[in-house]
DNA sequence: ATGACGCAGCCCCTGCGA
């Protein structure tokens, strides 16, 4: 179904915002989801935790809100979903390389906009935690899976951006206490090593390309307190093809959007290019 | 992270997240 004509014309034409977030249920999180697409006006938004199946994701809704929709979701758990305001085409569930993989963790789909068309891929990196254990050695076969989905990609040499849930802190600057994460699936050394070698693919991160400073966060924990003391972690990320990092203009936290009543414990982090 | 919260669903308890 078309979604239907919104009277906004983008800030500026020429520039194209692609965000991710992960919403922690959409069910919990629609109104705020429609409340930040009416702020941010982004162009493109990939989403991770809807928890939901196809069938639940309330589509009429974001389609109202001038967004197409392409939903990969499983019952309970995990859920992607790729928000496109112009036409999604080839939207693909399932990232390659496991087909008893049945998590719902990946969508790719290319998004034709006025100023040229680009692959994005919408990803929910398994958590791995406990670290080591079953779990773990998902997470890891995971990345490996993905550095192959990147590397095929990548041959094609074209605008591609991999945005999501990525369940790794990449360095110790993106923890406000990196110490306490040292153990953790999400700053363990191999799994900072597998996000080192997808990166040597010759990807680049946006959001470091665009600023170095410490204390950029994308996660507070819903417990003890870790918002209002700023106990975050920067997990949340765009990994760009070299056709997309040319064009990169500039990066954002939505960081204002975990203070609003009952938000997502992910906030929503854009990327804005100038195509074409 | 020695606890603190919030989601879905088998729904007043459990599994999971990070």
């Amino acid at each position: 179904m078309m979604a239907r004509k919104t009277s906004r014309a983008p800030e500026d034409p020429a520039t194209v915002q692609i965000a991710t977030w992960n919403v922690n249920s959409i069910k919990s999180r629609l109104d705020l989801v429609l409340r930040w697409l009416a702020e941010a006006k982004p162009d493109v938004v990939c989403l991770q935790e809807i928890k939901c199946v196809d069938e639940a994701f309330p589509r009429a809704a974001i389609e109202d809100a001038g967004y197409h929709v392409a939903v990969h979701g499983q019952k309970t758990y995990n859920g992607v979903a790729i928000l496109s305001r112009s036409p999604i085409e080839d939207a693909t569930p399932r990232l390659p390389g496991d087909d008893g993989d049945d998590h719902a963790r990946f969508i790719e789909a290319v998004v034709s906009t006025p100023s040229g068309s680009v692959r994005v891929a919408g990803i929910y990196l398994p958590n791995g935690n406990p670290a080591p254990g079953p779990k773990y050695d998902y997470k890891l076969a995971w990345m490996k899976r993905l550095q192959a989905y990147a590397a095929d990609r990548l041959a094609l040499e074209e605008p591609l951006v991999i945005a999501g849930d990525y369940n790794v802190i990449p360095a110790a600057q993106d923890a406000k206490r990196p110490d306490a994460w040292v153990e953790d699936a999400l700053f363990r050394p191999d799994t900072r090593a597998a996000w080192r070698r997808l990166l040597a693919l010759g990807l680049t991160e946006a959001v470091r390309a665009c600023d170095d400073s410490s204390g950029l966060y994308s996660f507070w924990d819903y417990q003890a307190g870790a918002w209002q003391k700023n106990d975050g972690i920067r997990i949340d990320h765009l990994l760009l093809s070299p056709q997309a990092a040319d064009r990169l203009v500039s990066t954002r936290i939505d960081k204002h959007v975990r203070a609003w009543e009952r938000p997502s414990d992910h906030v929503p982090v854009v990327a804005e290019f100038a195509f074409g």
